[in-house]
RNA sequence: GCACCCAUAGCUCAGCUGGAUAGAGCGCUGCCCUCCGAAGGCAGAGGCCACAAGUUCGAAUCUUGUUGGGUGCACCA
């Protein structure tokens, strides 16, 4: 359901029948014909390009395919007025009817929004993904609220999405969290603590070392670490990913798949990825020249195992084996990403942090050249979230590790403020965060905004029922929509009818705070439309008109609350029906 | 030195993959209540879309260059 498409359809229909009948010449392509909201709502409800992007080709005057067009497109009931304007656009302005269709759909097709979009194809979103070190923090829960609402905003687009997160367990960060870990046991066991420079001095390492204490008693006291690393990196990894699943619990993120690096060792996935690469002729054994104007101090010219990404859009080829024979973090990750492509995937999306956005072009690369660029990537970068409180710099008060949790975040703001406010900016755009703002009851705070204008539709809806007015969508939906003809009414039924066309949009271009922005608007509008004081007198303007004009202002107005509810869905925020 | 991201109203930011006179919120100015929710409403001022070329019917949007800010740049993940 997406009037947008709809009328599209109509205007490639006409030009078909203009091309039967001979008027303009046949074959046209008509990918580039477009049918949009003006942006001047004076001008129409929708206006379309057509006769302008088809003037070229067809050899004839914008005007003169503009003129045959329009009397088409004016036999449809749909279409009450079509005309040409400006250098060529064709204004429509179509039947109440369609906008009295719209707000039906919206109130009693519970598919109102969904898009085929994606065809039921099958998508990879790995996010978050950081090393199992630790409790996730701000920049984390960013990230993990943007993957979980993209996938969502896919999901919803008609993709099969799988949720992922790629544990890195492989590397020495993972050793750094095991000796760390040691020291709490030392702990544990009446040792006094002192933790050496470079290993993790956080106290959530705590209940770890008690755990160690609890199974192994003292026998690993004084032991060398041959003796205990890899059973304690065992312990302490999955206590750090169970702590690390239970924080993504806390902003209602749940992954459908973990995938451990360190699985991959000694499967021979890696041997084949880069086997692969091999056989496609993009590895050699080479020198990499140092980068201009800073080479690294202990710059030695060595020569590495690299991959030819170069040939895929990379800056300089990636070294995927380290001079002494074991891979570098490259192949893991090509390994990885070449497993995810295996299990049938259709698109895959890396969410990193800015930090990495170095990485991109490789791991791009790598995935072209693998799967000849059949399977695409994107990479989304988030940036950094700047903490505030009440227009001041945030500081938490000193816990061990000196960042502020996720946790954090969650205990002062709660899970639903948290993930919208995350999402009210573009990912590649730094984010401020501010803990007074974000709690503050005013028409500046989207999140407050638009839960106060789906908290009022129920409330006006309570009111209304408890007033002998039927409210049940059975009633809803036959409600005599020709009550409503105010231009806010009309404003509000022209978004709502954009929302299926949004969805499409934002999923289009992996955009989920689209949805934010959307919803503050709808929420505008809404309030705009609803300015009529409190329940009370909300009420008393319900009751001015008759019963059926009462009962179409609670069918839009419900509508409203649908769409809000849907796009918070998508959020993964749940809407409120009651403000306290 | 190279690559990536960013640059839009005084502030914080949208801007629909190229559309018409560039939008919103806050702030500012003026009006509307002063008994029912002002958490409002109406109106207004405010712009060289960083700069310069190019592409075409048409550019904030695409290309190239310049300036200014952020990030990252070989055996760390």
């Amino acid at each position: 359901m997406n009037l947008f498409s709809d009328i599209r359809a109509l205007v490639i229909d006409c030009l078909a029948a203009l091309a039967a009948d001979g008027l303009i010449p046949a074959g046209l392509a008509t990918d580039a014909v477009s049918v949009e909201p003006p942006r001047d709502a004076g001008h129409g409800d929708m206006s379309t390009n057509a006769a302008m992007v088809l003037a070229k080709p067809a050899g004839m005057q914008p005007r003169a395919i503009a003129d045959l067009l329009v009397a088409r497109l004016a036999a449809d009931p749909r279409i009450t007025l079509a005309e040409v304007a400006g250098p060529g656009f064709i204004n429509l302005r179509l039947a109440p009817a369609v906008w009295q269709g719209v707000v039906h759909a919206a109130l009693t097709n519970p598919d109102f929004g969904k898009s085929m979009l994606g065809q039921g194809k099958r998508v990879n979103v790995e996010f978050v993904s950081n090393n199992p070190t630790g409790p996730l923090h701000v920049g984390h829960t960013r990230g993990a609220v943007f993957g979980d609402a993209l996938a969502s905003l896919l999901a919803y687009a008609g993709w099969e999405v799988t949720r992922e997160y790629y544990i890195n367990d492989g590397g020495a960060q993972v050793d750094v969290l095991a000796r760390s870990a040691y020291e709490r046991y030392r702990e544990a066991c009446g040792i006094a603590l002192d933790i050496p420079e470079g290993l993790y001095p956080g106290d959530y390492l705590v209940p770890v070392g008690e755990a160690l204490k609890e199974k192994y008693g003292d026998t690993l006291l004084d032991k060398g670490e041959q003796y205990w690393l890899a059973d304690v990196r065992e312990i302490a990894t999955g206590m750090m990913m169970d702590m690390i699943r239970a924080d993504l619990a806390q902003i209602n993120v749940t992954m459908d798949v973990f995938s451990s690096e360190k699985a991959l060792y000694g499967t021979g996935q890696i041997e084949a990825a880069i086997g692969r690469l091999r056989d496609l002729g993009l590895i050699y054994e080479g020198t990499l020249e140092p980068p201009k104007g800073m080479t690294p101090e202990d710059w030695e010219p060595r020569e590495q195992t690299l991959f030819q990404s170069t040939k895929f859009g990379d800056d300089l080829d990636r070294p995927v084996m380290k001079s002494d024979g074991s891979w570098t973090y490259f192949a893991p990750d090509i390994a990885y990403h070449f497993n995810k492509v295996n299990r049938g995937f259709d698109a895959l999306i890396d969410v990193f942090g800015a930090d990495h956005g170095g990485y991109v072009k490789r791991m791009k690369a790598a995935v072209a050249a693998l799967t000849e660029n059949k399977v695409p990537l994107d990479i989304k970068l988030i940036q950094l979230v700047k903490l505030w409180k009440g227009g001041e710099p945030f500081k938490m008060s000193k816990r061990a590790g000196n960042f502020v949790t996720l946790r954090d975040v969650v205990d002062l703001v709660g899970a639903d403020v948290t993930r919208f406010t995350m999402l009210t900016r573009k990912n590649d755009a730094p984010l401020d965060f501010d803990f007074a703002k974000v709690l503050e009851q005013s028409k500046d705070n989207p999140v407050f905004y638009v839960q106060y204008a789906h908290a009022r539709v129920q409330s006006v809806r309570r009111k209304a029922r408890d007033a002998g007015l039927d409210v049940s969508t059975d009633a809803l939906a036959k409600a005599d929509l020709t009550k409503l003809g105010h231009e806010a009414e009309l404003k509000v039924a022209r978004q709502i009818a954009e929302w299926p066309r949004l969805v499409e949009i934002a999923a289009r271009g992996n955009e989920p705070h689209k949805i934010a922005f959307y919803l503050y608007e709808m929420a505008s509008d809404f309030h705009s439309l609803w300015n009529r004081g409190n329940d009370e007198t909300s009420l008393r303007f319900l009751q001015e008109g008759d019963a059926a004009t009462s009962q179409a202002k609670i069918a839009l107005i419900s509508a409203v609350a649908v769409v809000i509810s849907a796009g918070l869905g998508i959020l993964g925020v749940k809407p409120v029906d009651e403000m306290r």
